[in-house]
DNA sequence: TCATGTGAAGCACTTCACAGCA
DNA sequence: TGCTGTGAAGTGCTTCACATGA
């Protein structure tokens, strides 16, 4: 398998490492130290031929007859994330929202840390909310640079959104994470993930549509 | 192509409506009032084959040599996601990011509603917070019911996520949409939808990693 | 002529099934 | 023996390419 590019794995296999961290964590928590790919995939709802096959674009894990190291195999799966050391992320926009990341990120356990914010509003500039101090928007470049943060959150009001992610994108972040509905032109090296509520309430609301054939 | 099984729709496809949908929105504000296929995949950034396809799957809304017609095919859209008829939904969780969805919920002139909201707070039972009334969570049996809700959005700390599903669920919620990080063990008949930022993060990270490869 | 709707072809992901190792 | 890692088979989604209709 050499080393592979990291465009050649597959998005749906990406899509599940998250996955299948959390339920090592878990697993590690009820007290497990080895697990077999049977258990760990039941944990996080995959079969477990698709587990193996996922683990196996980046190595090999295991022990034939045993299975993994449920520490180990966290500790792998946080280098092919990325997160071995916590990364600095930027919150930009201090709205009810903004504060609830804020407030919410440290309860996920994750490996990533809102070092700073940053708000249009001369109020909250200065200001230093739940822990983090808020930066006036016109000075996140400097911030990026000087924090070496590459992705960002963006919580602001729809019609600042695409402002908002262009400055970022000149600053030079090289992810965002957009929770606003707006969708933003952004280099394609620039890399941006949807959170949109009220698209996932469409989807839903598909499957929720009544049928006479459907038990 | 008669009805068809409405599980027998590709997920993909179900997960791309909302996208056609708000790209037509989009259109039709900028004075659109027939679209081609070329133009439609392009504002929602799919092939023309498979914006095609998916519509296929629902019968024929368009046009062969002129392409759809704008609110027209919104329309068949909302009919298609259950959106025709404004969905009322529970907010459970009063906290930050409850608020939050509360208030952002408007901005993006989705079919739904949140037309009532449930708390363990003492604080917050009976006081009307951004135009909905809060409730104690032991009354959610009851606004399930009366209100004929069907969707709930859970906000509630990852500790109570778990109790709080199980009562929606005895409740006859039909589908959750879960703010929270926790997996919820739900009967299959329930629809869950996980909006998980740390997983977000983690899947974002992995595609910053470095590699020599890589342009 | 131009763009839809759709079988057929192609591709990508998942599952199977087993060789090989502890 | 038990379980991983992995080619091979299978499945399902996407793209192609064109017949059909306006």
């Amino acid at each position: 398998m050499s080393k592979g590019l990291r465009s050649d794995i597959p998005k749906p296999t990406v899509a599940r490492l998250p996955h299948y961290r959390r339920a090592l964590e878990y697993l590690l928590s009820m007290g497990a130290t080895v697990i077999s790919s049977h258990d760990l995939a039941r944990e996080a709802e995959v079969t477990p031929s698709q587990l193996r096959k996922d683990l196996a674009y980046f190595g090999q894990f295991g022990t034939a007859g045993i299975g993994y190291d449920v520490r180990e195999l966290i500790s792998r799966l946080d280098d092919i994330l990325g997160m071995s050391l916590k990364r600095p992320v930027l919150l930009v926009g201090m709205g009810n929202l903004g504060r609830a990341v804020l407030n919410h990120l440290p309860s996920y356990r994750s490996g990533f840390e809102i070092v700073a914010a940053a708000d249009v509003s001369e109020s909250k500039t200065g200001r230093v909310i739940s822990g983090v101090r808020c930066h006036h928007i016109a000075e996140i470049a400097n911030l990026v640079e000087t924090l070496n943060i590459e992705i960002a959150v963006l919580t602001v009001p729809v019609e600042s959104a695409q402002q908002a992610a262009t400055a970022l994108v000149s600053a030079g972040i090289r992810a965002i994470v957009n929770f606003t509905p707006a969708r933003l032109r952004v280099p394609e090296s620039v890399v941006v993930e949807q959170v949109d509520l009220s698209l996932t309430l469409q989807k839903v609301s598909f499957y929720l549509e009544p049928t006479e054939e459907e038990k």
